[in-house]
RNA sequence: GGCCCCGUGGUGUAGCGGUCUAACAUGCCACCCUGUCACGGUGGAGAUCGCGGGUUCAAAUCCCGCCGGGGUCGCCA
């Protein structure tokens, strides 16, 4: 080793010791005379001092020292002389004083700064990804998810887990999302894909009777992405035989509440988590991964509505719909414009348009006044009909009620969402919370106009309710799923669900969803063979590790917690992929283009 | 594919029709400085204002198109 100590590690119990040290120039400072270098490390920062009079050579070299260079340096550590302490620094009791030093490797000026934390444009950044993981913030976030995926490691092993692998190359299926695919040399003309999760080899390895299953596996989906989406992800995969929904639910409870007591103490979780149905969650919070970190729920005012003169609500109800609204604490005084700005934002979520109440400041709910209760409905609002709307919504004086009638779907998007953003403008959440929550009894099936067929909502290995079999051909929007999220802040932090492990229900649920049984054997009849061959009951989950490690690091997109991330186009900056390949190589895979050059859309920098 | 936001020395920003021969901070280079720690001081270099077109007497500034980046809808079993 060219060092005995890591920069980080020296404390005052080191004073009097004779070191060597290796790492990057953080900081120089050149007082002419003494020269101070922070000599940076992954463990941290350690000033060291430059004297003339110590080492001519080595102050002469620390002259040259600029930011980045990679230096060796040998010294002594001492303690600093009394009063330049930095209390700043995990090292500030001590310093090294170099008698020696030699420059490992010089360095270009950085194109942004490594040792301030300034924003710096992004595609930079993924271009010179290697320094970017220099700054403090990114090192943080890959040490954090190291713990996170070591303690997700342990924490099943001790549990019998086993930890396989499985391959990247496999086959493609339909369901699901565009798959990637790698192209045959062997087999001209054929397509490996990679997977889009290794869901399909978890459930064989538990006909393999393994029982209890894991891996930290990536999963490959060709789909847009988003701040919390790239083409390449992993996940924390799970699988157990012999188990019902609470066994994993339970099991996942005791992961992500042993881990964020172990490595994030200082975040808060709500325990145990909260179970809600799919329809709660659809009714209460307009999502299926509500933010649970605050209130401002959804409200049924059906009922209220119904016996007011406003044709927009009794028109609404009287179709089949729901009047609905959610109390947004403190806004009731929004301007015109505010309002108006609101309003446009709902139209542009789908909702004709939405009704608001300014509640105007009275001493208490019951002392609200006609003239405090603003609305461009009020003509036909009685002042206790509003009272009561407010009531339901829990609010306030001084509170905004927006509401907004149609059909129940609409209605609970719409609510839903400006419920997230008024959260978020109003700084409702607390940053330090974890609101884990699980939700369970998703419907099977979700009707696709675009495919004009039942797809699978989960996936279609996904188990239905036994209790729901019989509606199975007859009404399969109704049958419910034996699955379950795991979310939190509004994220989707994983997706489970006990599977089928018959080939008749495999086979059944296949058909509602359109394929023949040619199609069904051709793209599914490995795993329904495998099937026949007693396969166990089983279930698992995924918890997303990317999205996990975002909320634990309180970063806003999942870029930050990956070392070599894509840009929103799915471009890797770092190695300018994906990028042309050669004329042999593309004539090794049987691969040419119509017009004879592939079709433009170069990659910039 | 749609919508929204952004693009000015290396970096981060200001400037938003004429004062721009483009400002500030930091970084960079040179010199000075023996207790600094975002060291300090003096001086200096560094920008075809993303690209193309248009409007105008005049464009970094207004308009259109394109490119690049981010967010989002669609999409994401």
């Amino acid at each position: 080793m060219l060092k005995t100590h890591a920069c980080g590690e020296l404390r005052k119990e080191h004073a009097g010791t004779t070191i060597s040290l290796a790492g990057w120039v953080h900081r120089r400072r050149d007082h002419g005379g003494l020269i101070f270098i922070d000599l940076r490390d992954r463990e941290g920062i350690v000033q060291v001092v430059f004297n003339p009079e110590v080492s001519p050579a080595s102050h002469q070299t620390a002259g040259e020292l600029r930011s980045e260079y990679v230096v060796r340096v040998e010294g002594a550590v001492a303690a600093r002389p009394a009063g330049t302490e930095n209390r700043a620094l995990p090292t500030g009791e001590i310093e090294v004083i170099a008698h020696d030093a030699q420059i490992l490797n010089r360095s270009m000026t950085p194109p942004f700064y490594i040792s301030e934390e300034v924003e710096v444009d992004e595609s930079l950044r993924l271009k010179y990804r290697y320094l970017d993981l220099r700054r403090e913030r990114m090192k943080q976030n890959l040490l954090l998810r190291h713990r996170v995926v070591k303690f997700m490691r342990d924490f099943l092993d001790a549990r019998d887990f086993v930890e396989v692998e499985t391959p990247v190359l496999i086959k493609s299926t339909p369901e699901g999302a565009r798959d990637y695919v790698v192209p045959s040399r062997i087999y001209p003309g054929k397509f490996y894909a990679l997977p889009q999760s290794p869901q399909q080899l978890k459930q064989l390895l538990m006909v393999a009777g393994l029982e209890k299953y894991y891996q930290v596996a990536r999963c490959f989906r060709d789909e847009d992405t988003r701040a919390d989406r790239q083409p390449e992800f992993t996940q924390l995969d799970i699988e157990m035989s012999f188990i019902e929904e609470e066994d994993i639910i339970s099991l996942l409870e005791e992961l992500f509440t042993s881990m964020i007591e172990t490595l994030k103490p200082e975040m808060r979780m709500a325990r145990p988590f909260p179970r809600l149905t799919y329809a709660e969650a659809m009714e209460r919070y307009g999502t299926d991964k509500p933010d649970l970190r605050f209130g401002m729920e959804i409200g049924d005012l059906s009922d209220i509505a119904a016996t007011t003169g406003f044709a927009v609500f009794t028109r609404a109800i009287s179709a089949g719909g729901r009047v609905k609204g959610i109390c947004v604490p403190g806004c009731g005084t929004y301007t015109r414009s505010q309002l108006d700005e609101l309003n446009r934002r709902a139209q542009a979520l789908g909702a004709g348009g939405i009704t608001t109440i300014s509640l105007g400041v009275a001493s208490s709910l019951e002392e609200l006044t006609a003239e405090l209760a603003k609305s461009p409905a009020a003509k036909y609002l009685s002042l206790d009909q509003v009272k009561a709307m407010a009531a339901l919504l829990q609010a306030k004086p001084g509170d905004l009620l927006v509401i907004a009638a149609g059909k129940p779907d609409m209605v609970n998007k719409v609510l839903g969402e400006l419920r997230r953003e008024m959260g978020e403008r109003l700084g409702l959440a607390p940053p330090d919370l974890l609101a884990f929550a699980f939700i369970t009894d998703f419907p099977m099936f979700e009707w696709s106009e675009t495919a004009g067929r039942w797809q699978a909502m989960h996936h279609p290995f996904t188990s239905p309710r036994e209790a729901d079999l019989p509606l199975l051909d007859s009404d399969p929007g109704k049958v419910l799923a034996r699955s379950y999220d795991f979310v939190c802040n509004g994220f989707e932090l994983s997706s489970g669900s006990i599977r089928i492990h018959t080939s008749e229900l495999q086979r059944r649920m296949f058909r509602v969803m359109g394929y023949t049984d040619s199609q069904i054997d051709e793209r599914f009849g490995h795993l329904l063979e495998a099937f026949d061959f007693g396969a166990p009951p089983h279930g698992g989950i995924a918890p997303g590790i990317d999205r996990l490690v975002m909320l634990l690091a309180g970063e806003e997109n999942i870029r930050e917690v990956i070392a070599f991330p894509k840009n929103q186009s799915a471009a890797d900056l770092t190695f300018n992929a994906p990028s042309e390949i050669t004329e042999e190589q593309l004539a090794e895979l049987h691969i040419s283009f119509k017009n004879g050059n592939p079709p433009g859309n170069t990659l910039a920098l």
